[in-house]
RNA sequence: GGGGUUGUAGUCUAGCUUGGUAUGAUACUAGUCUGGGGGACUAGUGAUCGCAGGUUCAAAUCCUGCCAAUCCCA
């Protein structure tokens, strides 16, 4: 009795098969990840949260540099005649733009936007910076917040009106140059959230409808989520000459001939944090993927008086210098007071991968307990083992990627009638199936079913079918799915 | 865009209809016993009841506005 009781308090409370969004803003807040902030979609992230966002971001900068990438800083200030610059881009954000009107009491004339996005504001910079194909390419990365104010319902890490995340921008002398640095970004990406935060991607393009406004075309990576709804993880646009045209990002050429420049952009935010929450998680909390696990491995000393004391910690002083010294996370939870029982729930409610248990018991069998968070398996280790953790955190970061591919193609079907179509639709999921590539169809479907042309895989080129929707010869293949 | 619901210690919650400054649990602090899956006892601390107005001798309670969270429909 009393011990439900407990549970009820400080666990999760709901399971994630039956109220899944309750789920997840359970984990997000008793993983103590983040909480809400004052104002209305906006939220804190906590060191637990924000160290998973170090991690990536610490992946993602060397991955970025060893491409030729460097990090920069922009102001979150743009002028509203500097945002209105490329009109389509202006009238995609302009409904979600926070304004800036007043500098103390005093109106400002040309009001400022907490920026969307820093595109305007990058290629202004750019057409300064830029005389000559020498400057080229210009290739730079911007870690900062955007700001797009969110009216419907938002979500920790999910829709929120303020979002970290990474911004690129590259400038290019050549079509061709610049259209292989969107497939480069978008491959490091997908590696990047593969490896990491074992979360599978499909890679392709956006439909004209869904690309980025302003964009020649957008690259994307989308995944499934437990509850059937797709997750945009990341774009890499193609942005050709529409931004270095108004901006007048130019250079003369070797054969002293003045161009406009070719120009890609590209972004992840914490979205994939969400991601990683729902993917990996259970009804016991949180499960982080080891490689960005603030802490890799808990050790839970247990002992009843100070001679088991005198044993044990010792021996679990040893096992954290060993694992510190191949680079394990490790920590040591000797908080008195709390029976071991307690510790055990209020780890794995915050995810860490691997927990080492060890008292009298175990130094008289010279092995320790070790219980994986990811599938809840205890076992035995020897004391002559330990050095097996660090291949033992691969092996959980392997199991969960495989676990979440399942899971994934689970959730994947092919479907050739539309009234399948229609029937599936409810139960979420990657629908794939053959479209015309006319807008019209797009648009019929999404206000019939609410799907939407999540991605539009590649090698998906396909004539030899018929469009889902109005029977005629069908173009490619795309994932239609609701979305978050 | 439209329509609901909710807001009381860190967390959960009683009280609200029928106004009289607040119930219980958990957490927290101290101590003793405990300790291998959310431990027991004892004694304490902690709330101007989301914010701002209004009605009233008196407001957590009634009224208005706002803020925030959450759900459903488009």
């Amino acid at each position: 009795m009393a011990s439900s009781l407990g549970k009820e308090k400080s666990g999760i409370t709901v399971s994630k098969n039956s109220d899944f969004s309750e789920w997840y803003t359970q984990v997000v807040l008793k993983a103590k990840l983040a909480d809400y902030a004052p104002v209305k979609g906006l939220i804190v992230l906590r060191p637990d949260g924000y160290s998973i966002w170090e991690s990536l971001r610490s992946t993602f900068d060397k991955k970025f540099a060893k491409n030729g990438i460097r990090n920069g800083f922009l102001p979150i200030l743009i002028p509203e005649s500097l945002l209105g610059k490329e009109e389509k881009h202006f009238a995609g954000f302009n409904p979600e733009v926070f304004w800036v009107t007043h500098s103390g009491t005093n109106e400002i004339g040309d009001r400022l936007a907490l920026r969307p996005t820093s595109e305007t504001l990058a290629y202004t910079m750019y057409s300064k910076w830029i005389q000559s194909w020498r400057d080229l390419p210009l290739k730079i990365n911007f870690w900062n917040t955007a700001l797009r104010a969110e009216i419907k319902a938002t979500k920790p890490f999910l829709r929120t009106s303020e979002f970290l995340w990474q911004e690129g921008h590259t400038v290019h002398s050549t079509q061709e140059e610049a259209e292989k640095e969107v497939m480069k970004i978008l491959d490091i990406y997908k590696k990047t959230v593969e490896d990491e935060l074992a979360i599978p991607v499909v890679t392709g393009k956006k439909s004209e409808k869904e690309k980025f406004v302003g964009a020649v075309y957008t690259t994307t990576m989308e995944s499934i989520m437990p509850d059937g709804k797709a997750l945009q993880m990341g774009t890499s646009h193609f942005l050709g000459q529409n931004f270095s045209k108004p901006f007048e990002v130019k250079f003369a050429d070797k054969d002293n001939v003045e161009h406009f420049a070719w120009q890609t952009s590209w972004g992840v935010s914490w979205r994939l944090i969400g991601a990683m929450i729902m993917v990996h998680g259970d009804d016991k909390g949180l499960v982080l993927p080891p490689k960005v696990a603030p802490m890799q491995v808990v050790i839970v000393p247990i002992y009843k008086n100070d001679e088991g004391k005198e044993i044990v910690l010792p021996k679990v002083d040893e096992i954290r210098e060993k694992l510190e010294s191949q680079d394990i996370r490790v920590h040591v939870d000797d908080r008195e007071g709390m029976s071991p029982g307690y510790k055990f729930n209020d780890w794995e409610l915050k995810g860490v991968p691997l927990r080492i248990e060890i008292g009298p018991k175990d130094i008289e069998n010279k092995s320790v307990v070790i219980a994986k968070r990811h599938n809840l398996e205890k076992s035995s280790l020897g004391f002559s083992e330990i050095d097996k953790i660090s291949e033992i955190l691969d092996e959980i970061q392997k199991e969960m990627l495989k676990k979440a591919k399942e899971q994934a193609s689970k959730n994947t079907i092919n479907i050739s009638d539309y009234s399948e179509f229609k029937s599936k639709i409810d139960e979420g999921g990657f629908l794939c199936t053959s479209w015309c590539g006319k807008l019209e169809c797009e648009e019929k479907i999404k206000e019939e079913t609410g799907a939407e042309i999540r991605v539009i895989p590649w090698d998906s080129e396909n004539i030899t079918q018929k469009c889902v929707y109005c029977k005629e010869q069908s173009k490619s293949v795309p994932i239609f799915a609701r979305g978050y």
